[in-house]
Formats: structure tokens, C-alpha cells, sequence
DNA sequence: ATTTATGCAAATCATTTGCACATAG
DNA sequence: CTATGTGCAAATGATTTGCATAAAT
């Protein structure tokens, strides 16, 4: 079977997801980690990202028209994306049970999860726009 | 002010829309548009399914890791990609009206709009599953 | 020793864009 | 005539992958 194996690629990745503690591009963790330590490719990260993704230890966010974003959480919620800067938030609101019994006719379809992304103008940049 | 012309081929794209009368793929739309029409290049039908969507006239599905999809209907609507094979289908729910009061801190963000993907298994891949 | 991981560069996939030419208004 | 549209090929951006080498178990 296939097993894992600890490396300072991985330790360094899961160190920088931590240390922000919200949503990363993959980009913005390998720039982040190549703060610290510069000989660690963009390849390896989105491989080790996949990888913990995959394992269920961090969250995926596949975000529409966007880099995708990692979360160290493992605990589902749902997100926001700024229609003006195109980041994205995380949202205050719990998830909803059972929303798939919602659905009046299922064609034969096996419903397993929903996921939201809200849409919305993020602080700052309502502020620069009424600037 | 830019005005828009009308040519063969956006009428080509309209029509393919219309003919499936479902979300297609701009790749989907493109083959089924050079089947009446052989010189109609695949930049033209992203772009003119661009300028539709831009206009309202469809709906661009913008698909988690997955080509977008168009749809020739204008009212918005709650989709389900089947995890199997990808494919993405409508589903039969009425949009949620004022999902974002549920969120208890906005945190000074202002909501616009949500967008639900459900995941599940379509009937098909169900059936060559057991098969 | 054997298997998994890494780094690099090249490949992929969906989509966009620059440019010269065609065409609708 | 003049602005908008088209076709092509090349560019983009995010992510994946093949391959030889390195490192963990």
C-alpha cells in the first residue's frame, strides 16, 4: 500500500497554512514558503497540496474562474468571492443539512453534497470605491 | 458606443443552444455548430458566447474544475456535476431567495448573489457501477 | 534496498488575445 | 466608410506529468 513519507517540502507547506490560518492560492504558498526555504518548486507544492486534499487533513476550495484555495480546516463552510478583487472569504453561516431533500424531481440522481460561493463586494473594496 | 452586428456565426451558436435546449460546453457548441458550418473558428465561439453571457442573453455555469458550461435560458437555476463522469446537469429546485440573511457576521462585505453545486452520481454512471 | 518524493521542464486544458483581413451597419 | 467581427496562431494561467535523481523508511 501506498504510505507517506515526511519531508521538510510537506512540513513547510503545512507550517505556512497554519501560520495564515485562512484560504491560500497554492501560489501564495509556495511564495510563502520560499521565504524560508528558496529550493522548493511549484510542482512539489501542488503536489503536496493535492495530496493532503485528497487525505481529507486540508480543504480544497475549487473556486469558479480562480486559483483554486487551500484551507488548512478540515470542517466544510462555505465562501464569498469578491466580484471586484476576486479574493475569496470565508462565510459566517452553517452549513445546511440536507439540502439535497430539497430537490423535487432527482431523475435517478444520487446526491452526495452541494457547496455554495456566494458573491458579494468585500470590504476594502467598497471603501476604494466610494473613495 | 459599441453596438453589436449580427453574423452567421453567432446566429450558428444561437441556434446550436437552442437545438440542445441544455448547457453545453463552448467545445460542445463548436462541434455541433461545424457540422452545419465547417469554417467557424473555436476562438469566435468563446468569444461570442462571451458577449452573450456579458449581455444576459445566456448563462454562463462556470464549472469547479471543469469547462464552463452555456445555457440558452436566462433565469438562474441550481446545477449538479455527477463526480463520475463530470457531466453537469439541472437540478430541479427553486433558486433560494434571500440565502444571504442566513450569514451572521458579514463583516461589512455587501451580498450579491449565491450559486449552489451540488455533487452526486447520474443515473447512467449509477447503472455501470452495479453493472 | 526499495519505495515514495523532488525538481525541472515540458505537457495539458480551457480560454483569451494580437493581428491582419473581412464584413455588417 | 468605419467600427465591429473573424480566423489563425500564439499567449495565458492554473495545474499536472514524465523522467532522472534524491531522500525517507
Amino acid at each position: 500500500m501506498a504510505s507517506f513519507r515526511n519531508t521538510i517540502q510537506k512540513d513547510a507547506v503545512l507550517k505556512a497554512l497554519h501560520e495564515e490560518n485562512r484560504h491560500m492560492t497554492a501560489e501564495q504558498v509556495l511564495a510563502k514558503v520560499q521565504t524560508q526555504n528558496p529550493v522548493i518548486s511549484r510542482s512539489t507544492v501542488f503536489r503536496i497540496l493535492h495530496q493532503l486534499s485528497e487525505r481529507g487533513d486540508i480543504l480544497r476550495i475549487r473556486v469558479p474562474d480562480g486559483a483554486d484555495c487551500f484551507d488548512c480546516t478540515n470542517t466544510p463552510h462555505y465562501h464569498v468571492k469578491c466580484t471586484d478583487c476576486g479574493e475569496v472569504f470565508d462565510v459566517d453561516m452553517p452549513v445546511i443539512d440536507n439540502l439535497e431533500d430539497k430537490i423535487a424531481d432527482t431523475h435517478g440522481f444520487i446526491f452526495t453534497g452541494h457547496n455554495i460561493i456566494f458573491s458579494g463586494i468585500c470590504p476594502s473594496c467598497r471603501k476604494s470605491r466610494t473613495a
